[in-house]
Parts: structure tokens; C-alpha cells; sequence
DNA sequence: ACCTGAACACCGTTCAAGT
DNA sequence: ACCTGAACACCGTTCAAGT
């Protein structure tokens, strides 16, 4: 890439972090481009979609969300693993209004350029979940992708300005229907009685 | 009203039905317009919103889940009762995709036109809750907002193409976090040990 | 009273024309 | 190579002009 190239390319992705934070991911791409004073087109030809966007500005946040499930598999606690790692996904989406529609939509999309990253989060996920449920700390009847589809659901309540303030208690309520309440100190399974 | 208007405003509506049932409560009202073969303005006359237009369409079906939660009130068992009206108002929605974000902005927005029936619903899932908490089958630490949210998260569940076939699963496991589990023979708080 | 075409200010997509 | 204005086909809103 040309020096002039990179340098747009970069600009136009800070513009569009900041005004991605003060409207959400739904902010309009013109707007971004008019921000950055370029065309919209030029803006486009860089990242040919949104996601394509959305993917150059989230994938460290991506990569830190799996190297964090990575670090915490060989934590003491498979439950408090598996817990600490839901808070901190649910918490994250917060930063990017919005983003949690396009996220469920990228993961079933091979053509998206959120699909990657969002397949990766879910299968860290995954691991942590297969982990407290191999010590019966959690249910045995969820697998990755119910797993993803509650973060989505917890992350999409605290988007919605009027469920938001519920968000944090819902997600304890939540939480809770995942465990067992079963302490790691056997083996069994759960979830069929 | 005229009966020739009043002619067009049940025509219009009869398409909206129909447009919506296809494509979703996001669908272009120039299309519903131009399928009922009158002109924007005037549909927009006879609805000045979305919210306006979907009001006309949804009440009866409000009605009905309200009547539904009247009735149970009276039945045998709180815990039957209110669980089976949750699954009743998750499974209605998945009749009108995308209502459930337009539901959510309204509950807190006084001025929409759906907000009235969206307080009633949540004020009819309220009664219910109250009673199976009172005695000790559902937890003690949600209210009707909470419940409401839930729901909304649940129906939204069933908007999202890639984790719709996890709804009724994620239904299961969410309503097994607001029931304790206790049966109904002690009148024991359940929540805060 | 009721209806409507047209103008308006937006959006994302596409592409021929510039440097 | 890279950029861009402009045309395009949409959207919901608004209103002056018709019947």
C-alpha cells in the first residue's frame, strides 16, 4: 500500500472509532467520511463494508477476548473462569452500541468480515464451557453456540436504553441458569436427571 | 370518518398485514403504500408513525395475551401458569420480526403508540410473576421490568436467523433461572439466603 | 374531508473521470 | 495506484395543490 494510502486508511479509522463511540455502529459512513475529509467512495474502497470497518477496529479487542479465555483455561476455578469470561464479553459489546446485531448475523455469514473473528470467540467460549461442565460447575445440555446466543441476548439488553439499566442483574440471572451450583469437587454430570 | 377513508385505512392495513408477515415490521412503508395502491401521504395520514400503524395491527393480538394472563391468574398452579404465558408471548412475536425492538423503545417512550400496550403487557406478566414468587416458585429478586426484559431477549433470540433454532432451548433454560424449582406447598421467600 | 404528487434531506452503491 | 464527484435507487417527512 502506497504511503498516502495508509495514511487515509488510518485516519478514516480513527474518525470512524470516535464516531462510532458517540453514535453507535450504525452511525452513517458518509458521516465517517465527511468527519475525515474524504470522499466516500475512497472510504468504501478501503473497507467495502461496514463490517470490513468494524472488523479493522475491533479485531485486537477480538484477539484480547480470546487470548483472556486462553489465559483463564488453566485457572484455578473452571466456574469462575467461565463466569469472569461472560462478564467480560457482555461488558465489552457495551463500548460498541449496536454491535451485538451484527456480530449474530456475521457468525452464520462466511462472507461477512466479522464472521472470523465472531467463530473464534465463540469456540474460546466454547473451551470454558466445556471445562466447567467436564466438573459439573455448569449445565451439560448448552454448548457453544447457546453460549454465544446468551452473551448476544445480555449484550443486545444492555444496547436497549430501557432495558439497559437491568442488564448487570439479568446477566447474574443468567449466569446462574448456566451453573449448577455444584462445586468442583466431582466429576458428575448434570443437566438429565 | 368518511367511509370511503375508512374504506382505505382497513385496506391499507389488510396489506400492511400481509407486507409485514413477509418481510418483517421493517418493511418500507412505500411499499405497503404502493401495494395497497394509494399514495404514501396517505397512508401516513391514517398512521403518522410505524408504532401507529403496527398499534392498529397488534391490538387485538395485545388483548389476547393480556385476556390469556387474566385466566391463568385463576388456574391451578402459579409456576404452570406463568411459564406457560412467558412461552405464549415469546412465541407470538416470532409473528411480527424485528416488532420486538420497536416493543423495547416503546415501554419507556410515552409518546409512541405502542407504549400503552406494552405497560399493560408488562403490568399482566407483573401479576403473574407476583403470584408464583408469593409462593416461592419463581425467585424473588426480579420484577415485572426484569421479566419483561427477559422476554424481549428471548423473542429477540427468535429474530436473529443464526440462533433461532436455540429460542425454545434458551426459552427452557432462562425460565429454569426465574423458577426455583420449589413446588407450591410452603409460602417461603426464596432470593436473598 | 380526504387524497396525492412532488420536493426534500437523507442513505449506501457504483463508476467514469481525474491526479 | 489512488482518489472523487456525480448519478442512482432507495428511505421517511412535509406540504401545496387537487377533488
Amino acid at each position: 500500500m502506497r504511503a498516502d494510502a495508509r495514511k487515509n486508511r488510518d485516519h478514516v479509522l480513527a474518525v470512524a472509532g470516535a464516531a462510532i463511540a458517540e453514535h453507535g455502529v450504525d452511525v452513517s459512513l458518509r458521516d465517517i467520511a465527511r468527519r475525515a475529509d474524504v470522499g466516500l467512495a475512497t472510504l468504501l474502497r478501503h473497507f467495502p463494508t461496514r463490517e470490513a470497518l468494524l472488523e479493522a477496529l475491533l479485531h485486537t479487542s477480538f484477539d484480547e477476548l480470546t487470548a483472556k479465555a486462553d489465559a483463564l483455561e488453566t485457572s484455578g476455578s473452571p466456574e469462575d473462569a467461565l463466569v469472569s469470561w461472560l462478564r467480560d464479553c457482555v461488558g465489552w459489546t457495551t463500548e460498541y452500541r449496536g454491535v451485538t446485531v451484527l456480530m449474530t448475523a456475521a457468525i452464520e455469514d462466511t462472507e461477512s468480515a466479522l464472521h472470523a473473528s465472531c467463530v473464534t470467540l465463540r469456540a474460546a467460549g466454547a473451551r470454558l464451557l466445556t471445562r466447567a461442565q467436564a466438573v459439573g460447575a455448569a449445565r451439560g445440555d448448552i454448548d457453544g453456540t447457546d453460549l454465544f446466543a446468551l452473551i448476544a441476548a445480555l449484550a443486545w439488553l444492555g444496547d436497549q436504553p430501557s432495558l439497559a439499566s437491568r442488564a448487570d442483574h439479568l446477566f447474574d440471572v443468567v449466569a446462574s441458569a448456566i451453573l449448577t451450583g455444584a462445586t468442583a469437587s466431582g466429576g458428575g454430570a448434570e443437566g438429565s436427571p
